[in-house]
DNA sequence: CTGCACATCAGGGGTGACCCTGAGCCAACC
DNA sequence: GGTTGGCTCAGGGTCACCCCTGATGTGCAG
């Protein structure tokens, strides 16, 4: 106990914050309270805590609106969304905005203070319900550097490789280059050749491995 | 200290091991311990942990080795990774392979008991200089919902159905089904008409969305 | 027993994808 | 002025894709 991090509650249920702040004990500083979202943006502006204990619904908005308030005015502050939902869709509003963490309410007290303090340091927490949600998201998400073979490819041929791979048909990819059907085979044929693929369909997950569509 | 989480530790430096036993003290029950690979396996099949401590680069692997290893042979662990490295890819390998978290060794002795306990408890657990990139790369993955329109296809159909979301041709999809190519094309008929789309270019981005391949 | 769904295969036909050769036009460069 | 490279188009060919009809065998539920 010997670092107690300062921490400001946003929850529009008084008998809530007063349930969090008897948990949290005197493990952290509470700095400051508020209902509603201008509310919320102004306390947690002027305490500048090291953390934002955040509900997920208010009555005038969202956890993520009082996120993107704080911001707005310039502040970077750690937020951990504590909600009774876990429903993907809230979890994945407020982590956008940029909170570091996420636990449900159905969390033990001692927990919530771990919780607490890891965000203060800078860890991400989430609630196990949650876990493996997030851990799927991450290994979907792939890192891809630069692409240096785009390069061989002349602005007319990139163009048609961008069609091609989003699955458009030569006589579509005619229409929309108001060029000859004949015209786009030329174009798709050096394209294959050029980045050593054989079919539209290696070109379609190669483009899509690079984030080009 | 009422409840000891049983751990094994991966790491091939015996100094690094004493050292984690020491940092751990008796806030957790110490199992199992292994210095390669193969080792790593066998140790925790037998021991059954809580809780995997698993150093990421091994003498004759990675961690994601040990880990696949360990699912290969039926079982069902919590990793908690323990580098030197922040580098994005061993932390991807590893988080893929089914590593419940991810700490690097720069970590206090206290907050690395957290860590243990949080992911013996089902939590997700990051560093605080991976926990940016970890909300990163969460934020750019994309939510998806069930699929009930799945069920519309028989079971072989759902098999020809990921072969051509995959791009495979005809051809080649009736060579790894050991059916004839009449067969697949049946097949592929039913998947489209069901689905009510109109090209094989339309199932791919299709089951792209749902995450199906 | 009788449908019914499923999986398997065949023939035939229309369209799209991909390749090759060949060609004209234009701008840039040596 | 000749050469080079990009963009445009054409003819002709092979193969893949997709649809339709029709057929056989199996297993399961009414």
């Amino acid at each position: 106990m010997v670092y107690q991090p300062s921490v400001v509650l946003i929850d529009d249920h008084d008998l809530v914050r007063a349930g969090v702040r008897a948990e949290l004990g005197d493990h952290v500083r509470v700095v400051g309270e508020a209902g509603d979202v201008v509310e919320a943006v102004d306390v947690v502006v002027e305490t500048q805590p090291d953390v934002v204990l955040l509900d997920v619904h208010l009555p005038s908005g969202t956890g993520a609106d009082v996120i993107a308030g704080v911001v707005a005015r310039g502040h970077d502050v750690r937020f951990l969304a504590l909600s009774v939902s876990d429903a993907p869709d809230d979890v994945i509003a407020v982590i956008r905005a940029g909170a570091r963490g996420y636990v449900t309410k159905a969390i033990p007290g001692a927990e919530l203070v771990d919780a607490v303090r890891r965000v203060a340091e800078g860890d991400a927490v989430f609630s196990p319900r949650l876990a493996g949600f997030v851990i799927d998201a991450f290994s979907a998400a792939i890192p891809e550097p630069a692409d240096p073979e785009l390069d061989l490819l002349s602005p007319r041929e990139q163009e048609v490789m961008r069609l091609l791979a989003r699955g458009y048909a030569y006589k579509e990819i005619a229409r929309r280059l108001t060029i000859s059907i004949k015209t786009v085979e030329t174009h798709a044929s050096s394209v294959l050749r050029k980045l050593q693929l054989s079919s539209r369909h290696e070109l379609s997950s190669w483009a899509a491995r690079r984030r080009i569509v």
